[in-house]
DNA sequence: TCTGGGGTCCTAGGACCC
DNA sequence: TCTGGGGTCCTAGGACCC
């Protein structure tokens, strides 16, 4: 039997806020998505007192005023610092890791640990809780997907004590007709609304349903998803990430925008953040997607649309994608609408160092030298002395379109200015 | 005034090829 | 009257994840 575990850092993004400010240990916390829009975590003492995950904030105003709760908008250099400080100490306990996203990982170790499973889990947790002050919750399972269920346990039920196994015993149904079918991993809603029009409403249920229907229902997925709750593993640990196909930057407005200048330059900075994370995984893009869309939640009249344009070469060289990309939000621009968001797509994606050459650019070398060095010159000096230390022209400098951040923290541990104090 | 952002995978259907 | 069949590639849309 193989064993995975999935450890799940504890209302993250609230633990890491937490990490710097104990005196708001036992409040109802929350943290805001971008833009200061919904919430997208919440301490226990916040789930205790009623805030839905994914709450819109502007309707919870009083409500989280009147019951004391401490905001904050989200700090993601904060967030992924403190995740990568949690991955560093779990690789220091196992090779056999999987980073999947910034709040979990799992986890595989040899069967003959079985035995162990207790005292590994928790040994996790009291290493990563000292070395990094977030709380963790740790499941195994003989799947991933049996793994995950187990972390829910041990998150739910203090009696676990944060950890939790349902590998080997003999009581999985039992607790698995405890599970329902929407919390399974793979499970969505639209698919859990389905199944529980079926009468399947708990991860028991589902898990024997006939492979046949659950393949034509749900495609592959769903069936590869039954056959990992009945303990045989589909997915595997995935301990070396694959470069992105696609990567993306967009971001809502802080207040509608409805000049093209406006939305050029909230354009031409997606793209250039977009740029920095093509260069930072070393490939080179062959295609740009623009699009701009306005408030979906308003009366107003609507308007989206988007607009790609390819690459006559694979590039990496920013002024270029701004360029294209600049080309593309002219081609969609309407005017007399009142815009609420623009996003960038880089598409089509390969590798720098292993990708088919164009005959168009063999006679370009000493230019695309002369390219390379302008970006690594950016790059370095944006990496040393923090973000947007040095930017395009056509960026913007005021940036009157950009996202509210009303209740931001300090990045303590990104930013020498923001460092704390001691004493 | 005020409702996030960034990804992946799968399938169906059309175009095209021999 | 009879009008193939199998394969690949591409794209849009749906569903899911955190």
């Amino acid at each position: 039997m193989r064993i995975f575990a999935l450890v799940d850092c504890n209302n993250f993004y609230v633990s890491c806020e937490r990490l710097f400010r104990p005196e708001i240990k036992h409040r109802p916390v929350v943290v805001l998505s971008n833009n200061d829009g919904c919430v997208i975590s919440r301490s226990q003492e916040a789930k205790d007192i009623g805030v839905p995950m994914g709450a819109p904030a502007y309707k919870y105003q009083s409500f989280f005023l009147q019951n004391n709760v401490e905001i904050f908008s989200s700090n993601y250099a904060l967030y992924g610092d403190l995740s990568q400080r949690v991955t560093a100490t779990l690789a220091s306990l196992t090779p056999d890791l999987e980073v999947y996203s910034i709040d979990e990982s799992f986890l595989e170790f040899p069967p003959c640990m079985l035995r162990e499973l207790p005292s590994i889990g928790k040994e996790i947790r009291t290493r990563i809780l000292k070395w990094t002050g977030i709380p963790v919750s740790v499941g195994f399972g003989s799947t991933k997907t049996l793994a995950k269920v187990a972390s829910r346990f041990a998150k739910k039920y203090p009696q676990t004590e944060g950890t939790f196994s349902l590998c080997g015993r003999n009581d999985l149904d039992r607790l698995l007709d405890k599970v329902p079918v929407t919390d399974v991993w793979g499970i969505g809603r639209r698919h859990g609304k389905r199944l529980i029009a079926r009468g399947v409403s708990t991860a028991r249920t589902f898990k024997d349903l006939p492979n046949l229907w659950l393949k034509k229902n749900m495609s592959v997925t769903g069936l590869h998803t039954a056959l990992e709750l009945r303990g045989t593993p589909c997915f595997e640990l995935d301990n070396s990430p694959k470069p992105k196909k696609t990567i993306s930057s967009s971001r809502s407005f802080g207040r509608p925008v409805t000049a093209l200048s406006d939305l050029e330059e909230s354009v031409a900075a997606y793209v250039a953040r977009a740029g920095e994370k093509l260069r930072e995984q070393q490939s080179l893009t062959n295609g740009v997607m623009v699009y701009l869309t306005t408030n979906r939640f308003n009366n107003l009249p609507q308007y989206s649309n988007s607009a790609t344009r390819m690459l006559p070469i694979a590039t990496d060289y920013t002024p270029e994608l701004i360029n294209t990309g600049l080309q593309c939000i002219r081609s969609i621009y309407k005017e007399g609408f009142s815009y609420k968001k623009t996003g960038v797509v880089l598409l089509d994606l390969c590798g720098k160092y292993n990708r088919q050459c164009n005959l168009l650019e063999l006679d370009h070398k000493a230019e695309s030298a002369k390219k390379e060095a302008i970006m690594n010159l950016l790059d370095s000096a944006n990496t040393r002395f923090g973000r947007r230390t040095l930017s395009y022209a056509s960026e913007g400098l005021e940036q009157p379109w950009q996202m509210n951040r009303k209740y931001k923290s300090p990045s303590y541990t990104t930013s020498w200015d923001d460092l704390p104090k001691i004493g």
